[in-house]
DNA sequence: TCCTGATAGTTAGTATCCTAACTATACATG
DNA sequence: CATGTATAGTTAGGATACTAACTATCAGGA
């Protein structure tokens, strides 16, 4: 609401201060990025309710729909959330510690440490998934079901 | 191309881990966000070419296209660059170090140090923006025009 | 069998951003 | 004009993610 205005006004500033310059693209990626932005935060409030960060959910996701025994090594992990491997190391030691999953032995690799959702583990994503997709239910909600479905040609076509 | 592959494997995945639950939503966020964090990742390349962040591209903007005399308080910048105050303090730390711009004195209220684009600075921005600019283009060149607005408008519904 | 190169994962160091606490200054009011 | 409150900006501390370097293990070829 707000922030439409916030974007609007950078474009008239640029508009102004460099005029032959074409800044609709500017504006469009701006729109895109708030909009993410704004979503993250929303996001990061229901999941706190559950204890859990953005980054531990989507560790927490992974497994779960990977399917039974709800077991991935990191390398799939880092594959599968696009984080690094550093970054897989560092949440996994948190979602360990607090009892969410377990780092297990792999006999025929022993490089390898498959790490597997814990009963409370899921459980606990289990209901902050509830949450999670009502919350981006309402982030669509602006949308019809056929310019959500819009969108989502026009986001495939960029990808 | 493979990201869009990658969204697609998760959706499948959940489908058939909870196939009772409904996902469209969730994929269309995972599509903005992936989209996002991908053509943050190319600007950041497109900028470091000239030695800056987006960050800080986004400070030396907001002063540029203010117009003469390019200058703005650290909350008018906090207001419009969508970061705190404290993260514009250490932007600006790191730009006046370089160089690109300089704390000034108010002689109206003491408290207030605005901050004005140097000479260097504007050369820097304005040299950046063209690249920036071009990539952005380069972003959406997947879209034709009528496509462009058609996403721009479904944005702006959004927020 | 013994290297050599590839692979799995962790650790160390850096960068960035946020929240909350702190300092300095302005302003309104009794 | 004294004082309490609001405002401007910085600093301190914590979180997270990345890159690069490191350790351990595997696997193929001489």
């Amino acid at each position: 609401m707000d922030d439409k205005d916030l974007i609007d006004e950078m474009l008239r500033g640029w508009q102004s201060a460099r005029p032959e310059l074409e800044f609709a693209p500017m504006a469009l990626f701006a729109r895109c990025n708030r909009f993410v932005t704004l979503s993250i935060r929303q996001l990061e409030a229901t999941l706190a309710d559950h204890g859990l960060s953005v980054g531990e959910f989507d560790v927490l996701s992974a497994l779960r729909r990977s399917g039974e025994p709800f077991m991935l090594r990191p390398s799939e992990l880092s594959d599968r959330v696009m984080v690094t491997r550093a970054g897989i190391t560092s949440r996994v030691d948190k979602l360990e510690e607090n009892g969410f999953v377990e780092r297990r032995r792999d006999p025929n690799d022993r490089r390898s440490e498959p790490i597997v959702l814990t009963k409370a583990g899921r459980r606990l994503v289990d209901g902050a998934l509830v949450a999670y997709l009502d919350n981006q239910t309402l982030l669509f909600s602006g949308l019809s079901p056929a310019q959500q479905r819009q969108l989502d040609s026009l986001l495939r076509r960029l990808l």
